[in-house]
DNA sequence: CAATTATATCGTTTAATTGAAATATAAAAA
DNA sequence: TTTTTATATTTCAATTAAACGATATAATTG
């Protein structure tokens, strides 16, 4: 039952809803989403949190960044289902799709400053 | 976007969720979901309200009594899905299956004291 | 090691949710 | 019409949730 209206609860947001449906197109760093969204960077933390322990989400560190992406094949059944179904549903939000439409322009070389020497490190 | 958000919420709490398990079984009045959970009336009441709002019940009213019922058929697709899913969600959840075990021992006749002259109104 | 930086956590404020008692409403009975 | 009764609504207290600034943490750079 918890784990149920775990799922529930976390999609009960329209802001965790829009990260869901953001990162269905590609994985994301916090502080992209918290550009995408005009939000506080621990507003950011925390509903990836949130979405995060209900399942439905997961990460990987790479260096400072924190990539999060949907968690397909979750441990949570009710989560696996609610984004199978989040694939097609709110395709047609104004919102959703506003966001979706400026996803490319939300790059982190452009908002974060520092790892991009990681590209040039092959010469100091 | 709000019409989905609704029906997680409506879902995100417990009470409501064992609420549409046991009308996925039967319909009931709202004394008979009062008594099954041993809420408050207002609180049943309540909790129904949501679940309509969200287009997971509809009721229809008989005399005093008010019996809800699932919406299937919703105008909702969320909540026609949800509907579905919960059909054999959660069947295996230690409080849903009591509730379910004690359903037949529920019986508005013996909760409620009116209503009852309706059946020997043969003569009075 | 000191400074920088992306993210996480903490603390606070404000808003929303829950539960129940009290009251209002509407149908039925007397 | 007055009373009874099942449900809905209102109101209030307690809990929870959301947003954000401030601070802590951990990886990176210099």
């Amino acid at each position: 039952m918890k784990k149920f209206t775990k799922v529930m609860k976390a999609l009960s947001d329209p802001t965790r809803v829009k990260i869901a449906k953001m990162l269905q197109r590609r994985q994301m760093c916090v502080c992209e989403i918290q550009q995408a969204l005009a939000i506080a960077q621990s507003t950011a933390s925390k509903h990836l949190k949130i979405l995060e322990e209900a399942g439905l989400a997961t990460y990987e560190k790479d260096g400072l960044w924190v990539n999060y992406t949907l968690a397909e094949g979750s441990d949570s059944p009710y989560a696996a289902s609610m984004l199978g179904n989040l694939r097609h549903w709110l395709e047609d939000d104004p919102e959703v799709a506003e966001l979706i439409r400026r996803l490319p322009e939300i790059r982190r070389e452009e908002i974060c400053r520092t790892q991009i020497p990681r590209i040039r490190k092959v010469r100091g």
